[in-house]
DNA sequence: TCGATATTTCGATATTTATCGAATCATCGG
DNA sequence: CCGATGATTCGATAAATATCGAAATATCGA
């Protein structure tokens, strides 16, 4: 994952109306939600709604996929380990990384640590 | 964690400049940068980097301290565990989450799963 | 085929964000 | 106290983003 593909993926993320959206759909799961439940839930007009899910597709944090008049979105869950294993990765340089500094807890998924060590 | 302070630090995270300055200061760990070496790591007028740093300590991401002339910066990994927190909170809305979806993996740490259900 | 529904694209506007030099503030060494 | 160093604040300007209605594009049911 490159350094452009983070910054879409981050910027996607931050703003009000796509988050919301994109928790919704980690919470709806495999299954997905239409754009236009989304853009009801969210109380955001259909054209805003679509604008803002296009930011997240082109992320790549979701996929799209037409089911009849629908659209239906789900979450892409590789996405988003893939982002946070970036945002971590070779945390502390290798180094001990003790309780201490508050990055071992979770942060530091089982997939960074390991690059290099430094 | 609120959703207003996880757009904050998506955001900060969302731009070319810092999120490469808050990745050496991952890698950097404890012992964090000084403003200047980042400016200079990084190629940015130290005016511009500035801007950015601040960016990053109003979102929580950073933290800062003086040390006689330099103003040293450094990672707080709390709040990246809180931000990846709140993304995958919930995941699925509690359902299985089998490894099909891929949210199993790293994405769902601990911590999640457990507010509300569907 | 026609009308209705679901969504996206387009265009115009308002807002936010990034950039960088010059000026300012704080700290150190002498 | 003074000059030098490290960093931030202040302007002004350029660029990217968000918003939303109207129009266009699919799909369905009858």
């Amino acid at each position: 994952m490159d350094a452009e593909t983070v910054i879409r993926a981050l910027g996607a993320l931050a703003q009000e109306h796509r988050l919301a959206a994109y928790r919704l759909l980690v919470q709806a799961g495999p299954e997905g939600l239409a754009a236009g439940a989304l853009a009801e839930a969210l109380g955001v007009p259909a054209s805003s709604m679509s604008f803002h899910l296009s930011q997240l597709a082109h992320a790549g944090l979701v996929q799209q996929q037409r089911q009849s008049r629908s659209i239906i979105y789900s979450a892409d869950f590789a996405a988003m380990n893939a982002l946070m294993a970036y945002m971590t990765e070779n945390c502390c340089g290798g180094v001990p990384c003790t309780a201490e500094t508050g990055c071992t807890p979770a942060a530091a998924s089982p997939s960074s640590q390991r690059k290099d060590v430094a």
